[in-house]
This record gives structure tokens, C-alpha cells and sequence, in this order.
DNA sequence: CCTTTTCTGTACCATTCGGTACAGAAAGCT
DNA sequence: AGCTTTCTGTACCGAATGGTACAGAAAAGG
């Protein structure tokens, strides 16, 4: 018996990209079995709680990239326009130039919301709050920091949607450009 | 046996509450059986081509809906200030002030998208298309009029995505307020 | 080396899935 | 009235669903 992953979070991208592409009810053990190539014994012996604990796992693990990769630079930086460039840069990456959408906005949509209510309310907090602490840094006032960094958390979930839909990820990274002009002050 | 429903088009907007809530792949035909209260037998007269066709049906009443209370007024509007500001009111109207997901937003995200490619696509560039000719003739030039057009629908849609995240839809009333000041001249 | 822990293949479970066949009831038509 | 069309309840189908039991293999540790 070849072990496949030497450790659970090996696995947890690809059950991502799979939760990505067919969505939380979507993604079927079968679908989930054949491409991470273990068989169902292992994947239950990795996440005992089935596929909700998978969908916990996958959202904890884009929350800890985000929260290294994108608010903390955005709390951290000296220079409060710095973070927020390599917001846009970390953003245009992870989501592959449009051509990925946001696993958490997907889920923020239906009924897998209740599930894991907890996780995606804290995810977009912690997006808007990082972003509107570097904008009040970098000389907005509270109400139009607060309202902006609302506007380009939104906008970014927007575009993907928008880009997906006209098969165009150019869109996604056009309407990114237009929104870091918002946060220009 | 009493007839529960004169004809299909009464069934639709049952559906697209059902789609909308559960998403295409987690709408169970035993939930529409039990929220529609029609058997499969009666679902099946109505829908030969079962779930594919139900979603078809929902899409397009959506799309006859946005037609005819939106892109049309858009268009046809003598100022065009008050067909946009009347797109973003129906706006609301329709997505019941931020509580309700856009159903056709919600289908682009996952694999759905590829069922339904081409009625998604439609009705996004549909949207753009229309608040595009009204910014223009309102005063933007061409390339500026494209670009808010597409802002604002993509503005809408992360808007909806972000409100239904935080539980709070007047996330969604109040971003709608400022997306509209970015189509005054 | 031997033992313990970590992992995996196989076989199985009840339930639900989307979908079908068909007879018969209700409504419409003349 | 009778006939036709439109609708619906019941029973059923094979396949797929998420999940479990368990023995045994592979690796880790001493």
C-alpha cells in the first residue's frame, strides 16, 4: 500500500479545488476519492467528520493563506499603500488572474452558509477590517475608510463573478485595477 | 385530485427560491416535490427534461424579468438618469433589499455555469449593455461608460455575496447608494 | 527485531438520488 | 352527454449518495 500524502494538509488543496469547482453539495465522495486518489477508509480516516469536516479544513486552510499572505502585510506594512498594492498582487495571484473563484464567497451563497457561518463572516471581517485600518493609515477619514474597504472587498467578489460569467478573466483583472484606484487617496 | 397549479409559469418562482437556497446541484427533486407540493408525475408533465429544465425555466423568467423591469427601461428611458436610477430601485426591489441572492450570479460560480453558459452569459452582458448605452448617452465617453457599467453590475453582485457573508443587508442597500454615485456625471 | 501507530483496500450498509411507467382522475370541449 | 387533453398518485427502477467495520499493510519508534 503506497501512502499517498505524507499529512492531512497535503490533501486539503486539492479537496479545495474540487469544493472550488462543483461547489460544497456538489462535490461528491466519489468525485473526492478519485482525484485525490485515496480511497474513502483513508479520507475518513484523515477527516473522521466526513465532508463537513473537509469543508472546515479547506476554508481554516484560505483563511491562515489570507490572513499570512494578505492582512497581515495590510496591518504590518510602514507603509500603509505598500500592503494594500501587495493586497491587489496577492489577490490577482490566489485567484489565478480571475480564472479561480473565492471558495468562501461560493459558500456565502446558498444554504452551505449555515454550515460554516461562522468561518466566512469571520474571513470578510477580518478582509475589511485589515483594509480599512492600511486606508485610515494612508489619510481617510473612519465612515470613507470603512466604505471603501467595503466597496473593494465586494468589488473583488463581484469581478470574479462577473469574469466567470463572461468567460473573460481579463475582466477580473481590469476591474482590480479600477478598484485600487478607489484606494488611492 | 386538485390541480395544485393553472399552468407551468406559476411553478417557476418556487423553483428559483429553491435554487436559490440550495444552489442547482444541492436542490434535491424531493425537496421541489415537497415545496411545490406537486409529485414527480405532475413535476414531469410540466419539466420532461427534469432538473436541467427546471433551471432553463427559472433562468430564463429571471432574464425575461430583468428585460423588461431593468435593461428595457435602460434603454428606452427619455433621461437617461432615470432609467438608471429605476434599475437600481427594482434592483433592490428584486433582491428583497440584499436578503435574496442572485440566482443567475450563484449559477456562474460553480460547474453549473457550463449547463447554463449561454443564458448566463446573456444576461450579464445583457446588464452591462444596457447601463452602458444609458451612461453614454448621460455624458460618459465610450470607454469610461464600459467600464462603470461593468463596475457597477459586478459592484452588485459582490455587494450581494458580501451583505449575505455578514448576515446584514443593509450592507447591501448602502453599497448600492454609493455604486449609483459612480453613475452621476 | 518487535511493537505501536498510522494508514489503506475491500466489502458492506441504509438511504437518497434523478428518473420512468402507467392507470386513472380532473378539466376542457363540443 | 361523451370524448380528448391535461394532470397526478402509486409503485417502481438502477445508480449513486455519504458513511462504517475491520483486517491487514506500511511506516515509525524503541
Amino acid at each position: 500500500m503506497a501512502r499517498r500524502f505524507a499529512e492531512r494538509g497535503e490533501i486539503v488543496p486539492v479537496l479545495a479545488e474540487i469544493f472550488r469547482e462543483h461547489g460544497f453539495a456538489g462535490a461528491s465522495l466519489s468525485e473526492i476519492t478519485r482525484r485525490t486518489g485515496l480511497g474513502k477508509s483513508s479520507l475518513y480516516h484523515f477527516f473522521p467528520g466526513g465532508k463537513d469536516e473537509m469543508g472546515q479544513a479547506v476554508l481554516d486552510d484560505v483563511a491562515r493563506w489570507f490572513e499570512r499572505n494578505v492582512f497581515q502585510p495590510l496591518r504590518d506594512s510602514e507603509e500603509p499603500a505598500a500592503g494594500i498594492d501587495h493586497m491587489f498582487k496577492a489577490s490577482v495571484r490566489f485567484f489565478n488572474s480571475g480564472r479561480r473563484i473565492c471558495l468562501v464567497g461560493s459558500f456565502a451563497l446558498d444554504d452551505t452558509r449555515d454550515r460554516f457561518a461562522h468561518v466566512i463572516h469571520g474571513y470578510f471581517a477580518a478582509w475589511v477590517g485589515a483594509l480599512e485600518a492600511a486606508l485610515r493609515r494612508s489619510g481617510f477619514d473612519g465612515r470613507r475608510a470603512k466604505e471603501v474597504a467595503q466597496d473593494v472587498v465586494a468589488g473583488i467578489q463581484g469581478a470574479l463573478v462577473f469574469a466567470r460569467s463572461q468567460d473573460d478573466p481579463r475582466l477580473f483583472t481590469r476591474a482590480l485595477k479600477r478598484l485600487q484606484r478607489l484606494t488611492e487617496p
